[in-house]
Formats: structure tokens, C-alpha cells, sequence
DNA sequence: TATTGTTATACTCTATAACTATA
DNA sequence: TATAGTTATAGAGTATAACAATA
């Protein structure tokens, strides 16, 4: 296969905006990985935790984390929504997913409505401050990914996102 | 693109072995995604998630968590070296490394020693127990590894690893 | 009985800071 | 001063269990 050379100079930060900090004078020695070469889920961890390294740094300003964005993301295009059907889309257990709408509502940015016809339900709007902070949060994570683009390579996240895309 | 029908199948639980265990009584709907279909962290975390499940599924038996085993390995293969590099080697922030280190001591699976030459450094191998432990780890950690080329198709999964391995 | 949402507990992981002992 | 390791704290994420209200 074709190895990139340059993918590992960016994650040390030996280019400009690397991922990573290494200062030169740190001696980032790498031993060998045995048998961890085999496994997939240490790859696919290695780079989803440079990826949301790379978020929560981007998106610092907002204090918002990966999930909480996704589930404003999910709010607004599937408005009126419960949060049974939030949880389920992303895969959030019903007990997490009460606390962090907890934190947006704290925030304003989102609303809980009474459901029609099923009394135990909620509803799940973005309030116009919600909506207008996502609008401006979303001008982040543009610039998000944009970064990590330039960090992966533009044809291999194309091909990534193909890949991954059928596990989504 | 080729897109796989029968990986979310699999996803879903609805062939043998699945990764959820989703019962078909349960209202599985999924909503819009919106904006999140840009973003390749998502999709990294959606499969590392089901890949770690997997692992920690598979060797339950062992109580042995992923960074954990990922340690073992590292200290497996470069016998004698000291926390600072097997922390950098895995990217494992050195005080989580201590006591992650402290419970593997505990089940007396590795042994800290005096380093020689620097009175600071500690250099870490498997006990005689540690090794036999991890050689039955493997087996299992083997099967899980075939459970998740089943799951994500023998093909794909070699491109996922080409592509992943440059961010290793 | 089952589902929706809530609160609570416990454990893992990450990020810091402060401390010791050595260099 | 800097590095190796330790301890402590705080927050996020995950996994359960128990509960009230509703279906």
C-alpha cells in the first residue's frame, strides 16, 4: 500500500497546526505494538481520539461537546421530536441523554414541550437562541473539519467516510 | 459507492451474533442526521464504539479492559522499559498509567523493578503468571478480532486498516 | 405489563495540578 | 531546572438499577 509519510509528520505536529504538541526536545520513542498491529479498534480509536481532540479544541469557545452537538444537530432537523427517538438515533442511553438535555436547557438552547396524545413523552424543539448559537457553532465545526481534512488528506477521508458510513 | 446492505443488518442485531441486541419489538426509527453526515469523527466513533463493545464483550471473562490489554502487549514486547515510554507509545497520559499499572501489579500480571541507571524510572515486565494470563487473552482477543472481520467484511476491514494505520 | 423520563450509583477515561525523588 | 512517577480532583462517558407517571 501506499503510506503517507506526511500523515505521521502532521500528527506530531511537525508541520503547521499538527494535531499533537510535541515540543522537539521531548523524546517520543515508540516501541513495538505486537500484536495490537492486528486489531482495528486500536487504529480506529488512535484517530477518532486525534479527531475529537481536534473538536473540542475548535469548539473550546462554545464549551459544547461532540455529543451535545450532535444531539442540537439532530433537535433541529428533526424537530418535535422525543427523546426516546434522540437517544435511539445516536445511540445515547436514555439516562445520559436526560442529563445532557438537562445542560442545553440550562443553557437555553433548547426547549422540552409536553407531546400530544402521549403524556410521558417530551418534545424537543431549539429555542431561537439555540437555533442562532448553532448557526455560529456550526461555522466552527466547518472549520473543524476542514482541519482534519487537511490533516487525513482529502481522498483518504473520502475514502474513510465511504467506509465508515455503512456502520453509521 | 458499493453500499453493504447486510452491515447494518448486522448492526442491528438482526443476524446471528450481532452487536446490539436490538428486539424486534422495539421501535428502532432513526432520524435525520443533518450536518453530522459531514462529519468523519462521527462515523469514526460510531464503529470504534461497536468495536470496543465487542472486545470488552469478548474478554468479559478477564475483566481486562482494552487499554489495559493494550499495555500488556506493549510491556510484552519491550520488556524492561519504563512508564514514560509505553505512555508515549500509547498515547496514555502518565498518571492514568500509574494506576492502571497498580491494578495490573495487583493481579500480580506485571512487575515494577529499579531501573538501572536512572534512580527515577521503573522498568516493567509480565510475571511468569502475566505471560500465561495474556498467552490466554490472545485466544481471546483473537476471536473477537474474527468476530469484527465478520462484522465489517474481510475486505473492507483490510481497507479500513490501510487507510487507519498511518494515524497510528 | 411496558414505555418515557428521571435520579442515583459506580466505574472508566481524560485532563490538571501538586507533590517526591531523582537527574 | 527538568524528568519519572505518584496521588488527588473534576468532568465526561458508560452501564445499571430503581422509581413515578403514563400507556
Amino acid at each position: 500500500m501506499k503510506r503517507r509519510k506526511s500523515a505521521n509528520d502532521r500528527l506530531s505536529g511537525r508541520e503547521t497546526g499538527g494535531i499533537r504538541e510535541a515540543s522537539s526536545s521531548e523524546s517520543t520513542e515508540k516501541l513495538a505494538l505486537g500484536e495490537l498491529n492486528g486489531h482495528i479498534g486500536y487504529f480506529l480509536r488512535r484517530l477518532q481520539v486525534a479527531v475529537f481532540k481536534d473538536f473540542i479544541r475548535t469548539l473550546a469557545s462554545t464549551r459544547l461537546r461532540p455529543a451535545q452537538y450532535s444531539v442540537m444537530l439532530v433537535i433541529e432537523h428533526n424537530p418535535g421530536r422525543s427523546q426516546a427517538a434522540i437517544g435511539q438515533t445516536l445511540n445515547i442511553e436514555r439516562a445520559r441523554l436526560a442529563r445532557l438535555l438537562h445542560v442545553l436547557e440550562r443553557r437555553k438552547w433548547i426547549q422540552r414541550r409536553a407531546a400530544t396524545g402521549d403524556g410521558r413523552s417530551h418534545s424537543l424543539f431549539l429555542t431561537g437562541e439555540g437555533a442562532k448559537a448553532l448557526a455560529r457553532i456550526k461555522t466552527l465545526t466547518q472549520r473543524h473539519e476542514a482541519q482534519m481534512t487537511a490533516f487525513i488528506g482529502a481522498k483518504r477521508r473520502a475514502l474513510l467516510m465511504d467506509l465508515l458510513r455503512d456502520f453509521g
